[in-house]
DNA sequence: CTTTTTTGCGCTACCGGTTGCACGTACGAT
DNA sequence: ATCGTACGTGCAACCGGTAGCGCAAAAAAG
């Protein structure tokens, strides 16, 4: 025989009482006489009573839960900005469902999809990297479920995002190589709708520019960030009549990549090619090359604040609402981090 | 002006009919006439009606979201599970509620209530390293809400487990070895409580006994898998009068660990001493050293098959539930895999 | 001792759907 | 003409809580 939960209806039978007064006993209500509070939280307490949050959360339109997508859990990167935004939701008492769209528009619209049939309370999205359209996203606006885009954001005005300035962070990063005496340095860039991609560009042209150097585009290639577009983009610097004397990768993953290429055509790395990147991953300290030097992008505090933005925006829900709606934007300062040099 | 969801009473109300007969209609129920259903139906599309999931959740007290609790998703262990558990979720309409335990069992149980708080249909969970008691799962029982164990499953009978049978894939391996010619094999286990370190330790145990050797526990080590943890141990292994020829380690993050100490020590590397892991991870490929050979646990299939157990609990539910609840028990079979030697 | 206020609790509607049952009408069969 | 039977639709209960309002009894004020 199926133990049934309790509810307040059972415990108001018990106690012949009403549901109302339960109710309001074990909300603490003022207008509730001490003797039969005492009688339902005591009962309530033996019964290991526990609301029903689905009731609840139906009846107050809330579910404290918040969807998050990203595109690739086991990249460390977004590994750890789930881990920010899970701490932050777990202070609040929000919970987290999860998607990955796999960088794949059809199923992260898919995903989207899913999360507004479940009636998210709010969305949390780094996007696929083939996304160029946000129609899916906007559209749940109309179902009152507000956005919060970080790291992989859309070139929209209108919208809530927090990411890196990767604009300025390039810019350092290009400095401190001519500075170290790397005169021809070359980008490894990731697609070129991606706006993170354009931000690394832009930093790197004007670095480059900086030094009062003209801007050699033969230095500069373009990948989807898989590993034989990365492999493929190497073979063309180093085909050059003139080798790179430093490769900036548009990221860790790419970095990987980069060098292992460079190792099978016998290059020596960070000695013959110094190698910088962006992301600063842990693991990269067990890989056979890590970077000379990395930008720190700090997805747990991009996905934290993320999360802390996505609940202010939640709390906001009920205020005034004085008319046009102010969309949030939080850049994130990224640092450049030495490694140990390791050349084997 | 907020533009309110429509309702099937808002689409009564402008078709003049009862909720009942718009509700039958969007289900295509046959009781009811085409040209209503027809009425029904058109005005639902052009209203962008979608029924309130919520509502018929809660209703039906299922809400097609499972629970899933890992220690740390930053693991690429753990990563590709949580994606065989999307995947198969994803197949069956079910979503994901996602949360970590970070080995830390306080913690584990703060988030299995926030689980039971949700009212999650399913849990499935890979339990912390240092969880040896399990009331707090058990006690979702009470609330009809399933939970299926993976990989890192606990010592009961009576509950459902997916995981897999490292006690032959340990004693392949170490049989494997000897047959290569290393003679004195040595084990860094993981912590005693974990029943996967109980199963290697008895395949390797096994393994050793099969090649007539005497047993020499000075050969077996025992860490919390952290890296001072693992450190210490390849110091005790290292200081010994005939250091081992082969070192087994508890995975490849241990792997890790203890080749980033060992070359420290110089020695070098699957010359000096062969190093072989578990896991067979795609980051170790990127390492400096990969182990010659990992244990392959297939974390996706895990995971997958995991939340198809889920699924085919779930659904039997409702059935006949003739007395005694059977529980189910999977078993994933492991493969050695060999890596390309990288001596540097 | 009446009037007003406070206190304690119940009735009922509601959130957004689903579903068993009843009711009225039209239609073919007897 | 009468009866059984599809057919099409509405009423109302229900899921598990919350909350406004009303009402009686007790306490305070007049």
């Amino acid at each position: 025989m199926e133990n049934k939960l309790p509810t307040v209806k059972e415990i108001a039978r018990r106690l012949n009482v009403s549901v109302s007064t339960v109710s309001r006993a074990l909300s603490d209500h003022p207008r509730i006489g001490l003797r039969t509070k005492t009688r339902v939280q005591e009962l309530a307490k033996e019964l290991n009573y526990e609301p029903n949050a689905k009731a609840i959360f139906f009846k107050q339109r809330k579910s404290f839960i918040v969807g998050v997508i990203l595109p690739f859990i086991r990249e460390e990167f977004f590994s750890q900005a789930i881990s920010g935004i899970e701490a932050a939701a777990m202070e609040h008492d929000y919970t987290i469902l999860f998607g990955q769209s796999y960088d794949n528009p059809d199923r992260e619209k898919q995903v989207v999809e899913t999360m507004k049939k479940q009636r998210v309370d709010g969305l949390i999205i780094s996007l696929s990297k083939e996304t160029n359209k946000y129609d899916h996203l906007q559209a749940l606006d109309k179902y009152d479920i507000p956005v919060v885009y970080f790291d992989r954001v859309p070139q929209l005005e209108q919208a809530h995002k927090v990411y890196c300035d990767l604009y300025k962070g390039t810019t350092e990063m290009v400095n401190w190589l001519f500075n170290r005496g790397y005169r021809r340095v070359a980008f490894i860039n990731g697609p070129d709708k991606l706006s993170a991609s354009k931000e690394r560009l832009k930093g790197y042209l004007e670095g480059v520019s900086k030094q009062k150097l003209k801007i050699d585009m033969q230095m500069v290639e373009t990948t989807d960030l898989s590993r034989e577009s990365t492999h493929e983009a190497m073979k063309k610097l180093l085909a050059l009549k003139h080798r790179p004397h430093a490769i900036v990768t548009f990221n860790d993953y790419v970095h990987m990549d980069a060098v292992q290429y460079a190792e099978q055509h016998n290059i020596l790395i960070n000695k013959d090619i110094a190698f910088v990147s962006y992301a600063n991953l842990p693991i990269t300290n067990y890989t056979a090359y890590p970077p000379l030097a990395s930008i720190e992008q700090y997805p747990y505090g991009q996905g934290n604040k993320a999360m802390e933005l996505m609940i202010r925006i939640l709390n906001e829900k009920g205020m005034p609402t004085n008319g046009a709606r102010t969309y949030h934007n939080e850049k994130v300062v990224p640092t450049l981090v030495m490694h140990q040099p390791v050349i084997r």
